[in-house]
DNA sequence: CATGAATGAGAATTCATTCAT
DNA sequence: AATGAATGAATTCTCATTCAT
């Protein structure tokens, strides 16, 4: 079965783009109600196409797998909110401001679908093949903002200049990231997004140039 | 025949602790090599089986399900670090000290057990009956070092007063295991416990006291 | 996980109305013949699909379960009958007589159909379950016959009133199934049709009304 | 397993005999109770244990197999039930009379031994491998007293001499266990020996000599 | 005698996926 | 384009039974 699916899924590639993109989005939204909610593995094709209002044979004219419509969920997802960020991003000019943004943005996303974040942080974070798929570079791409505004705090000098860009996107996701997964999981807090200011000015404390360690780091 | 099964699931519970504590170790370590290396769904009782040397009805003569073994795993190596931890953390006396310890520790024993890592951070971390098992409680009380030590800063005046406890712990953890899902999957960065000084100093600036956040925060 | 099975119980209940209800027949009968040699416990799904040439998975796209499938054999067995039944009921008028061809047909449809009586007799009856299927309910319905018979007679005033009709029922069935019974896991007698005449007396003698017993009855 | 149950079980031939009668009849107490309540394939050899307070690889110290315990409940019953019979029966000389305590005797029984009932009309009528059993023969043995007592009255002249004693068994052996069986599955009716009198009656009927059938039976 | 420990053997069921129509 | 029907392939878990101690 692992094997064969390697093979097979070369025959089929893009299936997609040729077909109704309106009723991909149609068992894409099933899906993330089902997954959201169950878990890929104990969410079942039929569940999916029910709440799709197709039938099985027909989720598959559309994707190739079940893997397959778990991470183009995250794809469409993904592409969706970069847009909206991207739109907001152009206004804002102050580097700081950005990244406060950006903070508040993910964490407001996360806060206002819950089954999108379930899928993300409880099936698809950890998912050893979603590394590989296509859909993860869309995801990968849409934390470069951090990176980027970071950067761009770094060369207008109000950033640090001894941190590595990655590792600091890696606090600031890995925070955000633990505490919506904690939210799923266990209900608390009750809202995320009123931490929104402490996570930025914690985040900030620890990037942010002149702000002299009091004593010596070994 | 559906009856039955409900009330032999209630004699079932505690079958491990009057059983041979030394197989019930076999079967803990071969099951966290295959876990490691396929996940839990990929993961068939027979490879755990294989691994451990004993045939599959023994497994259940130990442990009650597939999960039940999973589960058990993070009990044990838990249990089993929180040991270490205490024992150092009683030879240190500063705060900050103890605060850079358990990060030191924290990062190195995840990348000295990446068999473990992967099976805590990408199998456990997200299962939503993980939170409900008596393993859950095991793994969270040793995430309370953070909080105490935390709150020890607090009560002597270096860390902020003005931070949710649980928010420190959630940034931390959220950063570091981060940070170890990302190196086990996609490899990079090679050794994560080279960056435990830098981490700990980006956390020490988000949460240390007289560190006056430059500019006002809304 | 448990849960999810519980729903989709539910779910599953009347798969079976559905579909293509020759394959239904097809099943019905390949599980007659294996239930009826081998018994309900030792026959697998496997062999009534090899007989009935399908896959195992096939099967349950028709029945619920394996007990589903040997609750529908009485069910399809029985309603076939009945209509039999009812056809020659149609036109006997005498009472005596449409009870004698009751013991008679009840006798040579066994007869004629060992498996169906093995799997009646020795599988389902005495199964717990069974009596709280709808199958159960076909089957009781067809057994009525004896009751409605018996009434009639008791009205015509050529059957004793002093008698509970279900007892009527329990004394002509215990004694026919009985006999069955005997010849399936004996082999004795030979042929249980030949007593239909003495079997026919023998309860017309217990029955019937102007036949005083010879010396009181305390 | 099922063709070495064969071969082994001649290997293993009267175990019983040799050890402690006593904790036979515990082990058979305690199947007694779990079989009754379960049936045979739903109890477990743990279950069974459980009760009579020993460990399951005891039970096989005493028997061969689950479907040795479950033939020597009948064995052990029966031969119980059979003293008190022949005790009861040595006291009556009328025909008649050993008839209708026949009858009564047999519905008290059941009736009193309501976990016994269930095993052996439940589990054991219909069980094809107990006909070969020696248990088998002890529970025919039983049963022949009706045989002898109808050709008693026979011989008497009081029964008919055209009926096949054996038939005149299964007629009343059937109708009891019938009832009985209705009794156990569905409740009613509520108390069995209540129609001890009737059941006797209808029987004497229809074994009964001067007592023409008022019209010619065909 | 009693039993703790181990296991062989199986078997029902589930589901993603395919394909002819 | 859509799907009803069919199934291959797999896997957990159960339990009667054995045997060394």
């Amino acid at each position: 079965m692992k094997t064969s699916k390697q093979t097979k899924a070369q025959e089929k590639i893009n299936k997609k783009k040729e077909k109704n993109y309106q009723k991909q989005v149609q068992i894409i939204e099933g899906a993330l109600q089902v997954f959201g909610e169950k878990g890929f593995e104990a969410t079942t094709i039929s569940a999916i196409c029910k709440k799709a209002k197709i039938s099985d044979a027909t989720l598959y004219e559309y994707f190739n797998s079940k893997e397959d419509v778990l991470f183009s969920i995250a794809e469409y997802y993904t592409g969706t909110e970069i847009q909206k960020l991207k739109e907001v991003n152009h206004y804002i000019h102050d580097t700081r401001e950005r990244m406060r943004m950006l903070i508040q943005a993910h964490l407001e996303f996360y806060e206002s679908n819950p089954l999108y974040s379930s899928v993300a942080l409880l099936n698809l974070k950890g998912n050893r093949n979603f590394i590989k798929s296509k859909a993860y570079g869309v995801v990968r791409e849409s934390t470069r903002v951090f990176v980027d505004t970071f950067s761009e705090g770094v060369e207008k000098g109000i950033f640090r200049d001894d941190l590595d860009k990655y590792l600091v996107r890696n606090m600031i996701l890995g925070f955000i990231e633990h505490l919506v997964i904690q939210w799923l999981l266990i209900g608390r807090p009750d809202e995320i997004s009123t931490y929104r200011d402490t996570i930025f000015e914690m985040v900030i404390r620890a990037i942010e140039k002149n702000n002299p360690s009091p004593r010596s780091l070994s």
